[in-house]
DNA sequence: GCATATAATGCATTCGTATTCACTGATATA
DNA sequence: TATATCAGTGAATACGAATGCATTATATGC
């Protein structure tokens, strides 16, 4: 019976009070008599009432959403989401869900954002430029970026120690002996996957390890088959793969089995990052670098929830270490 | 240098004309002189101007914003969310996103949904109660259920035939021969769950088959997993599983070969359901009914803008016919 | 019994934008 | 030349809720 726009008005008038009555009902915790909140609450209920949250957003200067933008095709992101999205609505906060193609500039889609005035912004998918964080930076509208950062900008992230966890992949290839090693990177211009490359490379330099062979991929399983593949077929072909990504090594593990007749870990071992719940299927037990997903997104909204509240403070970078797990994708020194 | 609130009152005194002026270059194209218009935009890019969506929405009675209840655990999902929100994108829609527990009822959550006076609303979790349909369609709130429908609701829907996709199913593994069959349901009593198992049971009981093995699951791999260790331990062992969707055939596939030393497809078949990217995996390659996921979305979107556009309009069920993609998981009639 | 503090409520205004109506000046039509 | 038409613009108001201030009713203190 009632139509779209059921109003605090409509309410007021059925309990025969004021719409500031009925305001004081559904918002903070006005006095508001017993007996008038609960003849309001009646009045609500027979009329199917719910306030209006983007008014309210107007008197309040507040809409209660946040703004993610990212990614979905990387499987490593819809898990982040999840664990996002839930906690905020525990909070109180909705999820104002942006999509872009991993090549696509976030730069383009972030006006688009700020219309929606979200009181803040995860960015979880390709970074952005620094002068797009000032232009955010001046709307007022925090932004913390999620596995990325933007060095010279002042935008906080919280951010995998990638540099170390390429390092660590190094140590541990080196350790058990391996010979001819190659790495799939990241295509993507992103500090995640430079700086994954940078900790291997720098580590085995460092070690005094001579050339390797190296390759590109999109951090999905099918340009790492490809990838994979292409390494395969060379005459010095690589005993140990390090990938930028889970995806990427379940794509190379499958090209070494089913496209090049190769065993692993005995003909070829095969290291990941980010430790997928797949990367634990016996199909695949990918040895790799396990990202502290849950600490990184209980920061990210303590970041976030901090600037909301106090939006001068100074941007955060957060650099939460990896942590090597072990499986059989990959020989290993005793 | 500029602060939160940039007005269109800011970009008006600006540029010197009136608020109305720089709205109706903001909005619609009304009709302004190109010098003005030239002069509004000079202004609000020099102040950094973005309309505010949320006040625009107040008085168009529009938000441009699409809610989505989902539960992304279900590996199914991000793929279709993705999906849906990039289309919604490119139609210059916003999701809104909402996450539940599968076992949650979406009622729960629907207030605070409607709140938001989301444009539409999809949902592609467990399903809704008819009061709480017909709650929507009173505030004018069109519902499209993704994948699911409730029989007796005014809410309209966008399903794939599960019922003959189990019948499908049945005739596979029948065709092939197959003597113990068995079933992995999903424990929630969705639409979807019990079609699938009705499809293949109803099936089955018309070919005079006799009885079969039944085990539950939540649609996961590790349920699904764990559900097919119980059947292999069984004295009357299966020599089928038809699994309620690919992420459980992972799981039964995993069980058989790593779990019980049994070899896939000579010991075991085993099928699947929904043709998740990972089920093309040669590790996996799963055998199974293919959702057609694309037209799926495309019919929700326009049965959406259908209902935004003529509210009146009575609720309609697609009910869109799966495929059978038969790959190495299950043995096969010739 | 009167002044004052306090609780409960209403009135009026505000948030930022869209939109109706009225107005101006210019052009086209008779 | 007078009138109708029309493009371009501004003034005023509405959208739905929050809130500062004013007002009333009630309780407290003396």
């Amino acid at each position: 019976m009632p139509a779209r726009g059921v109003t605090s008005l409509d309410v007021a008038r059925l309990a025969g009070v004021s719409q500031s009555t009925v305001s004081r009902v559904f918002s903070a915790e006005d006095r508001v008599s017993e007996e008038t909140r609960a003849r309001v609450l009646a009045a609500a209920q027979n009329l199917g009432y719910q306030p209006n949250v983007l008014a309210r957003s107007l008197t309040t200067q507040q809409s209660n959403i946040v703004g993610i933008v990212t990614h979905i095709s990387n499987p490593f992101y819809p898990y982040i989401i999840e664990k996002l999205t839930r906690k905020l609505q525990e909070m109180g906060r909705q999820t104002l869900l942006f999509s872009v193609e991993p090549d696509q500039d976030v730069d383009e889609i972030l006006p688009l954002v700020l219309q929606y005035r979200v009181d803040a912004l995860i960015i979880t998918s390709a970074s952005l430029s620094s002068e797009m964080a000032s232009q955010c930076e001046r709307q007022g509208t925090p932004v913390v970026l999620f596995n990325r950062y933007v060095p010279g900008a002042k935008v906080s992230a919280v951010c995998c120690d990638n540099i170390e966890g390429g390092r660590l992949v190094a140590n541990l290839l080196l350790d058990a002996g391996h010979k001819r090693l190659a790495h799939i990177a990241g295509r993507a211009p992103t500090s995640t996957n430079r700086d994954r490359e940078k900790g291997f490379a720098d580590r085995l330099r460092e070690r005094g390890y001579g050339t390797w062979l190296r390759d590109e991929s999109d951090h999905a399983y099918q340009s790492g088959r490809e990838a994979a593949q292409r390494l395969f077929r060379r005459p010095d072909r690589p005993d140990a793969i390090f990938c930028v990504s889970d995806a990427v090594a379940f794509g190379a593990i499958d090209a070494a089995r089913y496209d090049c007749g190769l065993r692993i870990p005995e003909d070829v071992s095969i290291v990941g990052f980010d430790d997928l719940p797949t990367a634990a299927w016996p199909a695949y037990s990918v040895t790799t670098i396990r990202e502290p997903v849950n600490r990184m997104v209980d920061l990210t909204l303590e970041l976030l929830v901090e600037r909301i509240e106090h939006p001068q403070a100074e941007p955060v970078l957060e650099l939460l270490p990896g942590q090597v797990v072990k499986r059989t994708s990959a020989r290993l020194a005793i």
